[in-house]
DNA sequence: TAGAATGGCTACTGGTGAGTATGGTCCAGA
DNA sequence: TCTGGACCATACTCACCAGTAGCCATTCTA
């Protein structure tokens, strides 16, 4: 039913994740012309994405998405079919961060495990994005047989992924050797759980965070011993703004227990 | 408000988690005489997690979780004070067995990293138990300040003792050293999400989920040297880069709570 | 300038569900 | 046998909210 209309704008669905950043209500400068219905329809899934992220889903009514646009209910059914829908976009939208992520790691000449943290890079940015709470918490339950399918499917096809790069590292030696399944699920959840806690005030981005999970993840929590070289291959461009506790000189090492 | 009525039974919450599947409405006993008005809530309480965990909590009406104790929604009323308080209660009641894990291992005498196992043994099982679901996914916006209040202090709680084992398990050796916060964060993440993906039908119990988590985190993604295979690629920069704040001694401040 | 799109608003409907008023029944104790 | 209290049901109220009908305003097009 929707898009048969004159498209001003990119025919394209313009990566609504992707463009940042646009806080502003269009329908002020509607006034002085501006009517891309794309552009409102985006903001009225952004806004969307914000109302849900601050109250819940069950939280927010369209009168709240239509009065942070300052416009009203009727206006916002005029750009989406239902409240369902609404929901159902920013899922999409913050999930096509990730798919993206894996398309572009397929294209990486590098060891499994690079790839793998390349993605799960793009995948911590995106659940800290401001479709990460609809992406990971929307419930299966408030949605309707068909869109839940879709969801659950796209959920799949990111689980898959992982665990095949995680299957493919174990088979190139860059990975050590663990339960597929089990370790993409550990993965998964850590990054998910980035939506229940993280708030932008807080000064990490998502691509910090994943850092910081990347290397728990890598070295894990057993000591290793002593490393002799570095590779500098793999050196990340490490901003150089400290994370807190990076590492500590760790003294007094007792050789592992058990 | 909550909480102004006649206790007959124990005045302190039972442990709701600890007994088990007692699956049948008690009413119907009742009928032939079982006026035991504590576990008459408990099982309201426990028919309210069901149905939460099961169609989430704002597709849950108190008619449902009345009519699955064969009883009409006053009677529910008569137990519990409100909705709210209901999830509340199911969250305590989840929380409660993690909280009882924690002071379980501080009377262990184990290096760090096997009390922290433990603790996210028992973690993780009450993630996959029936209070799971409210534990994890209830959310702020759903209850008063006051009951979110409550809530958030309990979940800082079990996160500041999560840390602290870490912190302890680096200071003894038993633990590589981290970012305990980070790694935390990472921890329960993965833990937490169990419920998401969770069904009892599955097979696998809560512990067989941790043991294999518990296997992720400690060897850690990158290959360990007393693997066969000689490592090939990245090791990890482990750049010394200095953090501001130094280090602490981990054991100066020690564990004064309560 | 007329008429058609297009975009938006006011003012509704209908359903749902939290919470309650009220009253009946059963039981224990006097 | 009476009385008070514990327990539970019927049958409401009331508020909220998703979604809609229908009208008005502005802009585009011929």
């Amino acid at each position: 039913m929707p898009s048969n209309r004159p498209k001003t704008g990119s025919p394209q669905a313009p990566s609504l994740a992707a463009r940042d950043a646009f806080t502003e209500s269009p329908w002020r400068a509607s006034r002085e012309r501006l009517r891309d219905r794309e552009i409102k329809r985006e903001a009225v899934i952004r806004a969307a994405a914000r109302a849900f992220n601050r109250k819940g889903y069950h939280n927010t009514s369209l009168d709240d998405i239509a009065a942070a646009l300052e416009v009203t209910k009727p206006t916002v059914y005029y750009y989406v079919s239902n409240k369902e829908q609404l929901l159902f976009e920013c899922f999409v939208a913050g999930i096509e961060g990730i798919r993206a992520a894996f398309r572009e790691a397929r294209s990486l000449e590098a060891p499994a495990r690079e790839r793998l943290k390349a993605v799960l890079r793009h995948y911590a940015a995106s659940v800290a994005s401001e479709f990460g709470w609809c992406m990971v918490r929307a419930e299966d339950q408030d949605l309707s047989p068909d869109m839940s399918g879709h969801i659950k499917a796209m959920k799949s096809e990111i689980d898959q992924g992982i665990r095949r790069l995680l299957r493919e590292g174990i088979h190139d030696g860059s990975i050590h050797p663990c339960d597929p399944k089990m370790t993409a699920f550990a993965l998964a959840g850590a990054l998910n759980w980035i939506a229940h806690w993280y708030r932008e005030s807080q000064g990490m981005t998502g691509s910090q965070i994943a850092d910081a999970f990347i290397t728990v993840f890598e070295s894990g929590l057993q000591p290793r011993p002593e490393i002799p070289h570095e590779d500098p291959t793999c050196r990340k461009p490490k901003s150089s703004s400290s994370r807190p506790g990076a590492r500590r000189s760790a003294r007094s090492r007792a050789p592992s227990r058990r």
